[in-house]
RNA sequence: GACCCGUUCGUCUAGCGGUUAGGACUCCGCCCUUUCACGGCGGCAACACGGGUUCGAGUCCCGUACGGGUCGCCA
């Protein structure tokens, strides 16, 4: 039988970093075993649930590439796959049906206008692929209940309601109808739900189906223990796309936080991910988020990303930082900013003097330098040696700093900072040279004689 | 509170009875670079605690502590 895993997102109008490592679990799942992926959309919760607030969550899962193989379409009602609709809303027939079922067979009652699926009292199995057996008594379990506001156990009817009084259906009945109608063969969830898990079995043997395989996975907190709420950085998948994180960079990372390969290995191509997942490498205890790490592996991706991709990547933040990306310098200087951003939205900083008509001077920076003894001269060395250049490339350059240098009686190391100030306005960025280079001779050597003003 | 799951450097993790407890991020040194980075090398830093089992426990068992989860007519 061919493995069909799912993702339920429940719309809340945010693809939260949970949901989408939930996704990606599966998908990897799916995917490596030849499987399908299916994207259902919980929505049984009528209020809560906009179209907008649905589609904020598929253009997160098409950002990542965790495309579906069967679920509903972007932006309209459309689906893609033989067992919709995929939206619960659209599926009330459907668990008439199945209630109608339970009816027949004397497992539901009515209860202040709600119904009410009878529990087994009986030992409850969940054969778990990462939590290993857990067993309970739905019946012994549920029959208090613990009241948040006087803190004292409360005798509880441990029936669980499966329709709402105003006819709406219940989640858990929801979950497992369409977990039978749509064929899913591996349900990989967070760890969450192990407690309702027993609750899902019992509905399976109502409905004398074989349940799937269950795999809890650990939950990914913030930096304090706490469950990652939306406010915690690092928390919302739009959110990277906009700081300049790369979709595989993000699998990456999400994969890393509560899978591991067993080896040394860190960074993942998508398509490594997809040969190397398996369920038993996921580890069972809870994860914190660590940002700082999070940033490393996409510098290591972008690290790795061939120059079109680059380019193509790059692209958006370039405009919004008013680079034209026809230039034809801007695969050169997209080059040097790559080794030393993390986050593409980092690249514009690191390349834009080039790009840009004037300098614009770090005050710090500048203050360092006209400090020191002799800039007048150094800057003057700096002039007159580029001017004499005539084949402007970095080969002649670098060279004409060192004889710069010499007709000052000073190494050229002592040139270099002065001349990174004063042609791009600060300490860091970009290797000096290339910068040169793609500069131009007649605008370096504006910059330079405007900084010697300064001096 | 009851029930469930968990516990190796600050963080992510390897380890599946005998290891100098390994790697990665962060931080700190050094080297490389006659610039900024990258990179390379090195350092700091962990088996929650207490009992067992065993010739021998990070690894197995039982407690305790701590953390997380669930206990809805939310999903």
């Amino acid at each position: 039988m061919s493995v069909r895993t799912r993702f339920a997102p429940s719309p809340t109008g945010f693809l939260h970093i949970g949901g989408a490592r939930t996704a990606l679990y599966n998908w990897l799942y799916a995917k490596r075993h030849g499987g399908q992926f299916i994207l259902r959309v919980e929505d049984t919760d009528a209020e809560r649930s906009t179209d907008d607030s649905m589609n904020v969550i598929l253009d997160g899962l098409k950002w990542l590439g965790l495309e579906w193989d069967e679920g509903p379409a972007l932006g309209g009602n459309e689906s893609r796959g033989d067992r919709g609709p995929y939206r619960q809303s659209k599926r009330v027939d459907i668990y008439d049906r199945y209630l109608d079922r339970l009816e027949e067979a004397g497992l539901v009652y009515e209860d202040e206008g709600a119904i009410r699926f009878e529990v087994p009292d009986k030992t409850i199995t969940v054969n778990d692929q990462v939590c290993g057996d857990v067993s309970v008594n739905l019946k012994e379990q549920g029959s208090t209940r613990f009241d948040p506001e006087t803190k004292q156990e409360v005798p509880a009817n441990p029936d669980i309601v499966i329709k709402r009084p105003n006819g709406g259906y219940i989640f858990h009945f929801v979950n497992v109808v369409d977990d039978i109608e749509m064929g899913i063969t591996h349900v990989i969830r967070g760890e969450d739900h192990l407690s309702n898990t027993p609750k899902h079995l019992a509905l399976f043997e109502a409905f004398g189906v074989e349940p799937p395989t269950f795999a809890h996975i650990p939950l990914n907190l913030n930096q304090n223990g706490s469950k990652m709420s939306k406010r915690d950085q690092g928390a919302l998948i739009h959110e990277y796309q906009e700081n300049g994180f790369l979709p595989d960079a993000v699998n990456n990372y999400m994969a890393l936080l509560g899978w591991s390969g067993k080896d040394d290995q860190e960074i993942f191509s998508f398509a490594e991910l997809q040969q190397r997942f398996d369920l038993s490498g996921i580890n069972k205890s809870n994860s914190k988020f660590d940002y700082d790490k999070c940033l490393w592996v996409n510098g290591e991706h972008l690290k790795q990303l061939s120059p079109e991709d680059l380019a193509t990547a790059s692209a958006p933040f370039l405009e919004k930082a008013g680079i034209p990306t026809d230039d034809a310098r801007v695969p050169a200087a997209l080059e040097l900013a790559r080794e030393r951003a993390q986050l593409l939205s980092e690249v514009p900083g690191v390349i834009a003097t080039i790009f840009a008509d004037t300098v614009e001077y770090d005050d710090a920076a500048v203050e360092k330098v006209v400090s020191r003894d002799g800039m007048a001269d150094v800057i003057q060395a700096l002039i007159t040696g580029l001017e004499g250049v005539s084949d402007w490339n970095a080969d002649v350059i670098k060279p004409a700093i060192g004889t710069a240098a010499e007709s000052i009686g000073a190494k050229m190391g002592a040139l270099m900072m002065p001349c990174r100030v004063a042609v791009m306005g600060a300490m860091g960025g970009a290797d000096l040279v290339p910068v040169l280079e793609l500069l131009g001779k007649e605008e370096v050597l504006k910059r330079l004689r405007g900084f010697s003003e300064k001096v």
